[in-house]
RNA sequence: GGGCGAAUGGCGGAACUGGUAGACGCGCACGACUCAAAAUCGUGUUUCGCAAGAAGUGAGAGUUCGAUUCUCUCUUCGCCCA
């Protein structure tokens, strides 16, 4: 019997598709929509195992919504803009328009050779003018809304490439390409106001039912509302500084106060400007990173200034202010109060300058002569050593009732405060969407005219100056408008800022005027299915969500307020790592191995050292090409295999067992193929309807379940079962009727993961039935059984198990029970006490 | 340190609202075909036991006629935040 030959039926599927154009959106308003979307691939060079997994888990999705009937909506985008562009152009002597693009063209060969069911046609990009010029209006309307503005800010900075880093671009405080010591440097930047809608962003996550609920604890801690209280300060000292407002969480602590600490930003650090300590002291902590992560784990260090302050609930205590590098600008005022005790951070410091540590909380098992000692205590309990707070039970008291104090004599006051800060979206770089705002002589800022849009990047820039490339590029910085010689904001926008709508711009791809049309997104709008790594959980599903409120702030735009409807985060793909004698990695085609234990180097034979299965990386160099996996299995094998091994929320480890695995499993359901029209033309008399009928309406109840639930691994395994009992039943006379009913139902089930095989097995039984593409649905007469099993317990244990009559009756169970030999061995001479019967379940006895 | 989640054979993993633990796949073993091997097909495969049977879902308790599933305590691992 001739093989299946993958590469063949699969490029005749894939050219059939593409000039039909099968998968072109359909838009008819009378029929329910479904707007499938993955996360969109940045366009590194070729797809990765992660592409692969993502892609496929929509595209099953999408193709059983389009066997549902529905209007699918599954386009496909590039977040084109970005670092790697410019430093792989840069290293390769290239404009990253020309790298960016032809890397695009290799990505979408190799994601259309994956047979997924998108619509080319609403192909975007977002490094291309048509997309950026809309993203550029919607900056100035957001402008005009009052949602951006420009300030001051911290950047990390490598002095020696002249640039700003990410955060993630930082290394052990070193810049990741220079390696040299990244400062904090002030640079006037570009700030969307998503602190703004932190509330809203916040309740929003409630409606989000379809949302894991890991990523909605995830952004609600990133949000991170606390409630806590205002405290303004009385300050002593020879400075022109009366008092310090400060916001805490924990007002209840305030008797436990030893110092008040400020960050190095604080308006009062103005006075010291001149003083060499403190300066010093500046440049010491500009060393740090400015993320939060490198404020904690590193040294506290402070400096002492001659302030004093005063604790508002006991005048007569007077607490030294230091700057201290712990305290951040952003959050509160920029000012905090130390309580060594009952904070860890407070009491680092405390210990390195020998404040005083005073204990106002004691934990519920102590006495009142608890003392802290080694560490700082914050765990609920009861205020002490305080005054009039004393005996309030920490924290569900202690904090509302000291607020309450302080709010009565107008010490402070109730607060409410986000640790969501501004969004910054300025970025020293060339290759992003340029900012569409001007600068005049006195650095005001003038908004470029909309209907100069777009604002293009130059192209031949030289790429290799130190800095943002755009600044050298005068020609294109000085322009006139309106007879007023300006000059052009260089930096560019943060990708993440083309990425907060492209899911808007996806229902309009060729709209001229704005990025989307109105009528579309009402009626594509939101996402049904957002599908994508964990890794983008906070930044970019928070941008989004920011991005759909900013666009409909004071404007009717959107009926919607969430733009992601369903979410789903799949898991990654790993593979074990390899490590020669010298510590090198290997890559898995580098290896070999005959047991599958032992691992050798191809290249001279030594054995090398295996690693944990770890998500694949470049630098472990741990990956697998998909290209070339699917040019020896073939796309459907691909796809089956990284659905089969794990839920799709979970890792998958990758295996060449898996993968010979289901190509396998290709070539038996060929050769089953095969054996059924064999056996539709034979026009046997059969037997066996009723096994067959019952088989496949009960696999389409489970099947649906499984995929609606993106049990898709459990899916992969029904496909397995359902092969097993075929493949049997097949080799008993069958009746032609009953396999032309079922065969096209079993097909249908297949296709969303295998279309290719499928869509080639309808055809050669095109003569005697059609392909409707519609997704089966089980007839219930075949789903109800006239009899049951049931189990029979004694004892809670499963002794055995009679097949007896539907709703079968107790009395008639214990009948036919009376006469089961095993079951009498069991209760033989022994009383029992219970008999507990679920109808057609179980009966369980209880004896002795 | 806080939050969230997970733990089931040699491995990946099934088990709907508490009711047959280990589906399905991989691996392994044996057999068939073959001079032989590969491929393919068949049978078996939680552990102990010849068997009857017993034990068994990270550990310990609890609720229940019955717990992988519910509750509590603990251990280990993962992710996020600090």
């Amino acid at each position: 019997m001739d093989r299946y030959n993958f590469s063949l039926v699969e490029e005749k599927w894939q050219k059939y598709w593409e000039k039909n154009q099968t998968y072109k959106t359909l838009v008819n308003k009378d029929k329910k929509k479904f707007y499938v979307l993955e996360m969109f691939p940045y366009p590194s060079g070729k797809i990765h195992m992660g592409h692969v997994r993502n892609y496929t888990i929509g595209d099953v999705l999408a193709r059983y919504k389009i066997m549902r009937g529905f209007n699918v909506l599954h386009p496909m985008g590039w977040d084109a803009f970005g670092m790697p562009a410019e430093n792989a152009a840069r290293e390769n002597n290239l404009d990253p328009k020309h790298w960016t693009h032809k890397n695009i063209s290799v990505m979408k060969s190799q994601l259309k050779r994956l047979g997924l069911s998108i619509d080319w046609e609403r192909e975007i990009s977002t490094c291309s003018e048509d997309y950026y010029k809309h993203q550029q209006l919607f900056f100035l309307e957001l402008y005009e809304k009052g949602l951006v503005y420009r300030k001051e800010n911290y950047v990390n900075w490598d002095p020696v490439d002249q640039t700003v880093l990410a955060n993630e671009q930082v290394i052990d405080g070193k810049g990741w390409r220079s390696g040299a010591i990244v400062e904090r440097k002030k640079l006037n930047q570009w700030f969307f106001n998503i602190s703004k809608f932190s509330q809203e962003l916040l309740d929003g996550l409630d409606k989000l039912e379809e949302w894991p609920n890991k990523v909605k604890v995830m952004q609600k801690n990133w949000i991170g509302k606390s409630f806590g209280c205002e405290i303004s300060f009385k300050t002593e000292g020879d400075l022109p500084v009366k008092e310090i407002k400060c916001f805490t969480t924990r007002p209840d602590t305030l008797f436990g106060f030893s110092f008040l600490a400020l960050s190095i930003d604080h308006e009062i650090s103005k006075y010291f400007q001149n003083d060499e300590g403190f300066k010093e002291f500046k440049d010491k902590c500009s060393k740090t990173g400015t993320t939060e992560e490198a404020i904690a784990i590193g040294e506290k260090i402070g400096f002492k200034t001659n302030l004093l302050a005063i604790n508002p609930l006991n005048p007569s205590q007077k607490v030294p202010v230091f700057f201290a590098n712990f305290v951040l600008m952003d959050y509160g005022f920029g000012a905090v109060f130390g309580c060594p005790a009952h904070d860890q951070r407070d009491f680092d410091f405390a210990k390195k300058y020998n404040l005083e540590i005073k204990t106002v909380v004691r934990p519920n098992n102590e006495d009142d002569s608890f003392r802290v000692k080694e560490e700082a205590f914050s765990g609920p309990g009861t205020i002490i050593n305080s005054d009039f707070l004393n005996g309030l039970k920490v924290p569900e008291q202690s904090i509302i009732k000291t607020i309450e104090i302080l709010e009565r004599k107008k010490l402070g006051q109730k607060k409410i405060n986000f640790r969501l800060k501004d969004w910054g979206v300025s970025r020293q770089r060339y290759w992003g969407c340029p900012i569409p705002v001007a600068y005049d002589e006195n650095d005001k800022v003038i908004t470029i005219p909309k209907e100069n849009l777009p604002v293009k990047l130059p192209e031949n820039v030289n790429l290799n100056s130190r800095g943002n490339p755009l600044n050298f590029e005068k020609k294109w910085m000085n322009i006139e408008i309106n007879g007023k010689k300006l000059r052009r904001e260089t930096d560019t926008l943060d990708t993440f800022v083309c990425s907060s709508w492209y899911y808007l711009r996806f229902c309009s791809p060729t709209e001229e005027k704005y990025g989307f049309k109105k009528e579309d997104i009402d009626y594509w709008m939101p996402v049904d299915q957002y599908i994508g790594g964990v890794e983008h959980a906070i930044l970019h599903l928070l941008y989004s969500r920011f991005f759909t409120r900013a666009l409909k702030f004071k404007s009717e735009k959107f009926n919607f307020d969430e733009p992601f409807k369903g979410l789903f985060t799949q898991g990654m793909v790993c593979h074990e790592t390899y490590r020669d004698g010298e510590n090198n990695w290997l890559s898995p085609d580098e290896v070999s191995s005959k047991d599958g234990k032992k691992f050798f180097s191809i290249l001279n034979n030594k054995e090398v050292k295996v690693g944990p299965s770890e998500s694949m990386s470049k630098s472990k160099k741990n990956t697998i090409d998909p290209e070339r996996i699917i040019k020896n299995y073939g796309a459907d094998s691909v796809r089956l295999f990284i659905m089969s091994d794990s839920p799709p929320e979970k890792d998958v480890q990758w295996s060449n067992e898996g993968i010979e695995g289901s190509y396998k499993f290709i070539q038996k359901l060929w050769v089953l193929h095969k054996k059924i029209i064999e056996k539709i033309k034979k026009n046997e008399i059969g037997s066996n309807d009723i096994i067959i009928s019952k088989y496949i309406n009960s696999l389409i109840i489970k099947i649906t379940n499984n995929l609606e639930n993106f049990r898709y691994n459990v899916i992969v395994a029904n496909f397995y079962e359902m092969y097993n009992f075929l493949n049997k039943e097949i080799n008993n006379p069958t009746n032609k009727k009953i396999l032309i009913e079922n065969y096209p139902k079993i097909l249908k089930l297949l296709s969303p993961f295998l279309p290719h095989l499928t869509n080639e097995c309808f055809d050669e039984i095109s003569e005697f039935i059609k392909n409707d593409n519609l997704w089966p649905e089980a007839d219930k007469k075949f789903l109800e059984n006239e009899t049951i099993n049931i189990v029979v317990q004694i004892n809670g244990k499963k002794r055995e198990i009679v097949n007896v009559k539907k709703d079968i009756k107790e009395n008639e169970l214990l009948k036919i029970l009376e006469s089961n030999e095993r079951i009498n061995r069991f209760i033989m001479k022994k009383k029992i006490n219970k008999k507990i019967f679920i109808p057609n379940r179980i009966i369980n006895f209880i004896i002795k």
